[in-house]
RNA sequence: CGGGACGUAGCUCAGCCCGGUAGAGCACUUGGUUUGGGGCCAAGACGUCGCAGGUUCAAAUCCUGUCGUCCCGACCA
């Protein structure tokens, strides 16, 4: 492939709406263009990486005994009414009208379709397992579309759903997913890891996320160094609160006292209450489903929203405003407390930090006044205990015992263990040998495509732009002469080289640009291919041609042994050696 | 949806405070020159200053509204 005839519009500026380097990369190497916000087309360079992500992806899921199909984008309502998600997806479902005025949704993920599939496909439990999967486009009316391709309004998606006859086989399906994401990111070139997750709108009761360590990522993942553990920081759990939670109560009743303007945590925590945070109750109210219910946690922790939705099961959950909680209970956020006042059909959950607390301080549901010498079990009607805290760094590994710590990541993958919520609902039921009829056992499991080369390029650049491994390159060498008027030596030793690495099945592009040696060096460095090969006059007057790998440093090489030399060194790359 | 920033040439941006002729660099076209790390010289083309109202003799500039983009939060592969 010559330069001059693909479409690749390198840009020496950083354009001014792209924040993360891998946004910028995207942009500046010509692999992308946004059309508006959230949605972007992808040019020649970037299409070919693309290509080969879902190439590896492809041979991994096949390998793992996927079968793949391709389901409709476009989707009739009633089977997402049928499934309940379309409610409980509605914020992020693209809906569409046909002349008729009949509404249709954009697909943002496949379950409904493939359920509704299998529902009427599979009858027996012969026909079991099955996995199918597909690479296609997805719609999602993300409330925030953000930095190129990481969270779009329509993106590539591999997805893969298992169907199996009993529980073991459902978790024998997933390990293999599992171990196939494993594969796959790592044949991308991704140093990408697994961590416990949780399932969100999307349900089930087991799932693991693959996160690349990125601090641009938008996740926070939980982690022990000894590997003995991590999780996304919306399910992770410790043995709790580095300082202990108080014990030493007074063992005297709730006395209430004056705290006139004092609404927040840190002002009681301060001068003249003083009354450390770790001290305090603080006391949430939500509308969980609609119905006012508390949530305790020390005054030091921070309530967990995810753990909320999972500990409560709501389908929609919000902190409740201040004429709100003045209305359930008797006084406004600053004041909230649930030693007293609180009517007997609202629901309190307290978190598990809090239990055998004594000594506590807590708002006393009238404005302008707390209790202390609370003794939680003793003062306060609990109707739930659960784990609602956020877990901080520091905190002790459940596992090993050792400083859990904190670090952003981005999410390329996630695989769940769904069991039958999805076939329950849609009637995806099958005879077993017994002649029983059973629900068919699923899993799903997702591969943000896009994203996937987004994160490559976030992990892999430099100052001179993006660093591509060898599997995942648009182009595996570039051969760049300095000369390319036909007849050139350059040219002619280019040519020859080009044909014979060709030849090999070698990917190589020929910078065959009238340019000056700066712009190819600065642009074949800013699009990333593992390997230039550089041919100039001087150099080939020697009889040699200039090896060059991306990050590496320059090497001669004899024209006679260039050819073999770059195979073996792509051939190297492409086995996953560099 | 809440908070913030920004919309001027294909790109990066200046001009706006303090109203009066629309600018620079890069990119593009032509010619010359140069030729191992984003050259140099000359000439040229490229703009409804996001859009709509308003104030004014006069608006890129001031006011109001609106649309769009980006960032922070809630959502997710």
């Amino acid at each position: 492939m010559n330069w001059t005839q693909t479409f690749i519009p390198t840009l020496k500026e950083t354009p001014s709406d792209a924040e993360i380097v891998s946004h910028q990369l995207l942009l500046r190497a010509g692999l992308v263009r946004k059309l508006t916000g959230g949605l972007y087309t992808f040019l020649p360079a970037g299409l070919r990486v693309l290509r080969k992500i879902e190439r590896i992806i492809r041979e991994e899921m096949d390998r793992a005994g996927g079968i793949e199909v391709l389901m409709p984008a476009l989707q009739p309502p009633e089977i997402w009414q049928q499934s309940g998600r379309y409610e409980t997806a509605r914020d992020v479902l693209f809906k569409v009208k046909d002349s008729a005025q009949r509404e249709w949704v954009l697909g943002p993920t496949h379950e409904e379709v493939i359920t509704h599939l299998c529902a009427s496909e599979i009858n027996s439990y012969r026909q079991l397992p099955k996995c199918f999967y597909q690479i296609q486009t997805k719609f999602r009316d993300e409330i925030r579309p953000r930095f190129g391709l990481m969270r779009a309004k329509e993106f590539v998606m591999k997805d893969a759903y298992s169907f199996d006859a009993s529980d073991d086989g459902a978790m024998a399906s997933y390990k293999r997913m599992y171990d196939a994401y494993t594969r796959i990111f790592a044949r991308c070139g991704l140093r990408a890891f697994a961590v416990e997750a949780d399932t969100g709108v999307i349900g089930g009761n087991h799932s693991h996320e693959f996160m690349v360590p990125a601090e641009t990522g938008e996740n926070d993942v939980v982690y022990c160094e000894t590997g003995a553990y991590a999780a996304n920081i919306e399910k992770a759990t410790s043995r709790g609160p580095v300082e202990a939670t108080p014990s030493d109560g007074t063992g005297g009743a709730p006395e209430k006292f004056a705290t006139p303007g004092v609404v927040t945590i840190d002002a009681l925590a301060a001068a003249p209450h003083s009354i450390p945070a770790s001290r305090q109750i603080k006391t949430l109210v939500f509308l969980v489903d609609s119905e006012p219910t508390l949530f305790l946690l020390r005054g030091d922790d921070q309530l967990n929203e995810a753990k909320l939705m999972a500990r409560t099961g709501a389908v929609n959950a919000r902190a409740a405003t201040a004429e709100e909680c003045a209305a359930a209970l008797s006084a406004k956020p600053g004041s909230l407390g649930a030693v007293s006042g609180v009517p007997e059909k609202v629901k309190v959950y307290a978190d598990e930090a809090l239990r055998g607390a004594r000594g506590m301080a807590t708002g006393a549901n009238e404005d302008g006044f707390h209790f202390r010498h609370v003794d939680i079990e003793r003062d306060i009607r609990v109707t739930q205990w659960a784990d609602l805290r956020t877990v901080r760094a520091g905190e002790a590994c459940g596992a090993s015992g050792l400083p859990l710590k904190i670090r952003r990541a981005i999410e390329v993958g996630h695989v769940f263990k769904l069991g039958t919520k999805y076939s329950d609902r849609m009637n995806a039921t099958f005879l077993a040998e017994n002649g029983t009829r059973h629900s068919l056992v699923m899993g799903c499991y997702g591969i943000g495509v896009t994203r996937t080369l987004q994160a490559v390029i976030e992990q892999s650049n430099d100052k001179d732009g993006i660093v591509w491994p060898v599997a995942v390159a648009p182009f595996e060498v570039c051969v760049t002469p300095l000369g390319v008027a036909a007849g050139s030596p350059t040219r002619a030793a280019a040519d020859a080289l080009v044909a014979e690495l060709e030849a090999a099945g070698i990917e190589v592009i020929l910078d065959d640009r009238d340019e000056r040696p700066g712009v190819k060096f600065k642009d074949s460095e800013l699009v990333g291919f593992p390997l230039r090969v550089g041919i100039g006059e001087k150099s080939l007057a020697k009889g040699e041609l200039e090896f060059k790998p991306r990050g590496g440093v320059l090497e001669p090489v004899m024209v006679a042994d260039a050819a073999a030399k770059v195979i073996a060194w792509v051939q190297a790359g492409r086995a996953g050696l560099r």
